[in-house]
DNA sequence: AAAATAGTGTCTGTGAGACACTATGTT
DNA sequence: AACATAGTGTCTCACAGACACTATTTT
């Protein structure tokens, strides 16, 4: 059975492909990233985990359109996505020829109150391969890739601290994005050039208070 | 006066946006990188000079489309169409909603025969900002930072100079793409790992005679 | 005092960059 | 012999990575 819109045309009818957006939403849980995903509902796709995607409307750009998907599919508030690129396989959506331009954004783990309705963050070491539809697998590995780029020479480049943190709270974020540990010594060389220190310092912890910065 | 494709239809009676693919196809010529353009023949648009595009079809995918475009509009035919991104703002092409994904190539500049027809090789340090249409600026520049990228590490990897060359001939190439000149012993070290020697001297020139190299 | 965490002096290895020398061809 | 190009030994500098020591707090 094909897939029909809301006129009862098929994709085919028309002569040209459709643009659709999904989003990799990442944030740090339990010490890794992990991605938002929600369960699909339709005829044949009950129970299926994907990532929020949407068709781009003629008049926004493809990151509203990404926000959008949030919003409407996640009931969550994006940031700021990023594109990944256009994937483009022929026959990568039944329902006829479907772009999808994958976005990614990464968000503090508060910002998604997934009350659990249809919604789930997994950790991304836990995705087995062609454990989601279509191409998102790919997508979700792009998405990993580009968030460790990105952390790689700066301080928390999307702000998921606080304004102010220690080295050791800096260090732990970049680990659990990295999926690996780092030695403190050569990881303050690498960031310190990138922070400003406030001058104060933690206070409660065990163990000598440590100064506490912001990001440059 | 409104665009209106063959059907009489504008763009915007469709509710969704078309997708065109824009090229970049790039040689090496005079010591420095070129970028072809080709004239554009239309009602108000005689005499302007951008990039090779085409729309999407439905039943390709998009390096198809670009080589297409590559084809058509140019006569020439590309390699291997690397993707650099999706340009989206909405009011980019005054025809209607058109997104493109925007392509490079980068070509021998032999395989460009261009009989000058309504072809130019312009030379990218010799292209003033804004002087091509739509968006083409920005994604002449992303295509001269993806050239760039590519050579800082790997030798000649798109295969520009033959099957054998001295690691002088490598050199020029290398600093032709990169716009700048090289110190001889550094880019060697650089660039010897990636090389297998041939065994054989280069012949004929004046000087002591260099090893010829392949591509490892 | 013991434990825990913060911060750093210093050693090592690697590698980029550059100078300057040697090597081998042509004119 | 003079010149031109090829190839490399070696020095310096920067920096990543790691060890191990000192510093400062809580318990």
């Amino acid at each position: 059975m094909m897939w029909r819109d809301h006129s009862g045309r098929t994709l085919a009818d028309y002569d040209r492909p459709s643009v659709a957006v999904d989003v990799a939403l990442l944030t740090v849980v339990d010490d890794g990233l992990a991605v938002l995903l929600h369960e699909r509902t339709g005829e044949h796709e009950t129970g299926r985990w994907a990532l929020p995607g949407t068709f781009l409307h003629v008049d926004e750009t493809l990151a509203e359109a990404a926000l959008r998907a949030l919003r409407d599919k996640a009931g969550v508030t994006g940031h700021r996505p990023d594109q990944l690129g256009v994937l483009d396989r022929v026959d990568r959506d039944s329902r006829g020829r479907v772009l999808s331009v994958a976005h990614v954004d990464l968000v503090p783990a508060e910002t998604l109150l997934t009350g659990g309705d249809g919604l789930r963050l997994a950790p991304v070491t836990e995705l087995a391969d062609a454990s989601l539809p279509f191409d998102h697998d790919e997508i979700v590995a792009r998405a990993v890739r580009w968030a460790r780029d990105l952390h790689r020479l700066d301080p928390d480049p999307r702000g998921l601290l606080g304004a102010e943190f220690t080295l050791l709270e800096l260090q732990r974020l970049h680990e659990a994005v990295a999926g690996t540990e780092f030695q403190k010594d050569t990881f303050r060389r690498i960031m310190i050039g990138g922070l400003d220190e406030t001058g104060a310092l933690s206070r409660g912890g065990v163990g000598k208070p440590a100064r506490l910065f912001r990001r440059a």
